[in-house]
DNA sequence: GAGCATCTGATTTTT
DNA sequence: TCAGATGCTC
């Protein structure tokens, strides 16, 4: 495809000389190749790399993107501004920290952090905590931030008690913030924007610096995005936005489809262009995809085409649950790779994470190679944030979430009495946690463990304070030292110790590799302290650490965007499901789920398998539900359905209820219309008989491939290295080394030191 | 304050 | 089911 030459849609987006221009791009028109394409003949026509700033949706995109922009033109790639909306604002805000009154290290709070701040103000006003959850208030919190609404703005829209309290608290939420010199996901762009409107001279200053800001994926972009995007872009009008309102999937994050709708009149004179030509799908694909979508009333109406061959007919299977729906998977994986496909040409798709946990099960029981993306991130993890929460308390004394977090564990005798001793403290203007214990050791109001513990608390905090420039590696192995956090992790460790320990390792190995590139030090600012890899640690998701390898790629469809396999599974396709049962009374979230569906199925190459179950076991109990609407609004000419095998189990599902559905695929209970959620237990089955009692298992890399990651080996040729990532067993077991002189992948027969023992 | 037992609520999707 | 939060005992 890359030899390919430029359609003539595609050229002129390319091609575009100055002012906005919005291209409207369809699933698998090239818009990928359209926006480096544009980036290198703005470089070509003599911009400068430090002018050009792109938003991409996920650090893998930018990653992608300045990938092969610099296989094209070379190192001068790096010099581009190539990031996700919340990883560029953040580069500017670290320099622009002092005009706005941030700290100079601040922290940025993650979910677990926010949920924290908000439990401890919901406590402190008294409100039951069954009415304001954290989750729901920080949902209504991100919202307002989201559309650029200021606590104060909040309290005065307020109609009910309800909302009058939720702004209480977002104005509690934000004080506690700034208090810990702390900002959310929501406050990165936020605070960008801020320094546009209270800062006009400074926010002009980057303005101008920038001549050319390229946006991908513009239909999932919020309203403080489309503010920072304007405020950059405005002046000269050279704002480049591609999007596609069909795979518009982040409603719910407040994504406002608005922006692309409203563009011409937001940026005045702008070009619409239209990349309708898909070089992706098979026929049947792309005429499955067309004819669900158009199922969508809200959409601005575009029809893809493609001169591919129609290829293979999508299938449909519906298993009996979803045991079974995993084995149909593997079985269909199976006949891929027996026909030459690699496993990573393959992926399965579904909507929510917990549905990889069958999956996975099937794929490791049967021996095949999958990466799961998405779920629990790895920095997430509790070691991993513990840990973490040390060093971001050294770049940041002021970070309370942090110091909470690491002041007892391990245990050091502090516990709820002391805590609110130091909180009392805190209260004051400027009052930094490891300070007012300090004062509290020294005024000898801490007795017996207490005491000892805050003492050899403050201490490693001041030597780790001291030694934050140090390289990160060091910094981190002197942490491991002195906390006595390895140790802290034996006594306390559960069946998951080895694990956790190889979590703490790795996130060592990543120190180290940080640490590494960081001496090469080519960056356009500085970057490689502490701060910065604090920095990514906070923005890096997992589907960012995604490997190299033949295995397949099990993900939420939210993840599968922007991403293309030649076989594609959609798995769980059942009415609550996807569409998921939280948007059925709404059509715009319904038309949302379709939106879905249809990213899904434009995912996919050559071949698309379609499964669902009819009965699910849940947290508590089975589950049936009715095959998804959505199977039925692919034309019938291309869906080969396959008969359930039905099992014995099946049928006394069956036979528990009998219900079933127009579609014909048998089904049950709970639809749209059913308002009496907690009726029907009848339908919920004995599931002894079925329960599989199988210990969930966290990676698709065996144990000793786990261990050996993190672990210092010899290598003939290149001398001593550490190994970054391991795949497979025994001597063939394929790995990645990190030796002084680079990284390189070798198997394990030919180092010494990766074996088991230890 | 630490450790253990019990309870409870959660499943949508993520930077 | 299961992890995390809460409550109780020593």
């Amino acid at each position: 495809m890359s030899v390919m030459p430029f359609n003539p849609a595609q050229l002129a987006a390319v091609e575009h000389e100055r002012g906005p221009a919005l291209v409207i791009a369809g699933a698998g028109s090239g818009k990928t190749r359209v926006l480096t394409g544009r980036v290198a003949r703005l470089l070509a026509r003599g911009v400068a790399p430090e002018a050009v700033l792109a938003f991409t949706f996920t650090n893998r995109a930018a990653r992608e993107m300045r990938g092969r922009i610099e296989a094209d033109l070379g190192p001068v790639a790096r010099r581009l501004w190539i990031g996700t909306f919340h990883a560029t604002a953040l580069r500017i805000l670290r320099r622009e920290a002092g005009t706005l009154g941030l700290p100079p290290g601040f922290s940025i709070y993650d979910r677990d952090d926010q949920e924290e701040v908000l439990r401890e103000l919901i406590r402190a006003a008294a409100l039951p905590d069954t009415v304001y959850r954290t989750g729901v208030v920080l949902g209504r919190i991100s919202d307002a931030k989201n559309a650029l609404v200021r606590p104060e703005e909040a309290a005065k829209a307020a109609m009910t008690d309800f909302d009058r309290h939720v702004a209480t608290l977002y104005a509690g939420y934000q004080a506690a913030l700034r208090r810990a010199g702390a900002l959310d996901f929501d406050d990165l762009i936020g605070e960008t924007v801020r320094l546009w409107l209270e800062h006009p001279d400074a926010g002009a200053r980057w303005s101008r610096r920038f001549e050319h800001v390229l946006v991908d994926e513009y239909q999932d972009t919020n309203h403080a995005q489309f503010r920072l995007v304007q405020a950059l872009g405005g002046v000269h009008g050279n704002v480049f936005v591609v999007g596609d309102d069909d795979q518009s999937i982040y409603g719910w994050r407040g994504a406002d489809l608005a922006n692309v709708l409203d563009f011409e009149q937001a940026f005045p004179g702008a070009l619409t262009l239209r990349l309708e030509q898909n070089y992706r799908s098979t026929g049947n694909i792309l005429e499955a995809a067309n004819a669900v979508i158009e199922h969508n009333v809200a959409r601005k109406g575009k029809t893809l085409w493609c001169e591919r061959e129609a290829g293979a007919l999508l299938r449909f299977v519906l298993a009996a649950d979803e045991l079974e729906e995993a084995r149909r998977v593997r079985q269909w994986l199976e006949q891929q790779t027996s026909r030459g496909r690699r496993l990573s040409d393959c992926a399965v798709l579904y909507r929510t994470n917990a549905q990889s946990r069958a999956l996975e099960t099937e794929l490791r029981q049967t021996g095949h190679a999958y990466e799961i993306v998405g779920g629990v991130s790895f920095f997430q993890r509790r070691e991993v944030k513990d840990l973490l929460a040390y060093l971001r308390l050294a770049v940041n004394p002021q970070d309370t979430a942090s110091f909470f977090r690491s002041w007892n564990t391990p245990r050091r005798g502090l516990g709820p009495a002391v805590e609110a001793q130091v909180r009392a403290r805190l209260e004051r203007p400027g009052a930094e946690p490891v300070q007012v214990l300090r004062e509290l050791a020294a005024a000898g109001r801490l007795r017996g463990a207490a005491r000892a513990g805050a003492t050899q608390f403050v201490a490693l905090m001041d030597e780790l304070r001291s030694r934050r420039d140090e390289p990160v590696d060091r910094v981190f192995a002197l942490l491991l030292e002195r906390s006595g956090y390895l140790e802290h992790m034996d006594v306390s460790g559960g069946e998951d110790l080895a694990e956790r320990r190889a979590n703490v390792e790795e996130l060592g190995v990543a120190a180290v590799m940080f640490a590494a590139k960081a001496t090469e030090g080519s960056e356009d600012p500085p970057a490689g302290g502490l701060l910065d890899w604090l920095s990514e640690c906070s923005l890096l998701t997992d589907a960012d650490r995604t490997t190299d390898g033949d295995r397949v790629l099990l993900l939420t469809v939210h993840n599968a965007k922007g991403l293309e396999f030649d076989a594609v599974a959609v798995a769980g396709l059942e009415e609550g499901l996807l569409p998921h049962a939280s948007s059925l009374e709404r059509s715009d979230q319904l038309e949302e789920e379709r939106r879905l569906f249809y990213v899904a199925l434009t995912r996919a190459r050559d071949e698309v398998l379609l499964t669902a179950a009819a009965y699910r076991r849940r947290f508590d109990g089975a589950w049936g539900a009715s095959v998804s609407r959505f199977v039925g609004e692919v034309p019938d000419h291309l869906l080969e359905r396959e008969a359930p095998r039905s099992s014995g189990r099946a049928r006394e599902a069956r036979g528990a209820n009998g219900r079933s559905f127009s579609n014909g695929w048998r089904a049950s209970r709970r639809h749209a219309d059913d308002d009496a959620p907690d009726e029907a237990r009848d339908d919920v089955l004995d599931d002894s008989a079925t329960r599989s009692g199988l210990p969930r298992v966290p990676s698709g890399r065996s144990a000793n491939a786990r261990r050996a990651v993190g672990r210092r080996v010899m290598h003939e040729k290149f001398g001593a290295g550490t190994v970054v990532e391991a795949d497979g067993d025994g001597p063939d077991m394929k790995l990645t080394v990190r030796f002084t002189s680079a990284v390189k992948k070798v198997l394990a027969r030919f180092v010494t030191g990766a074996g088991d023992g230890d």
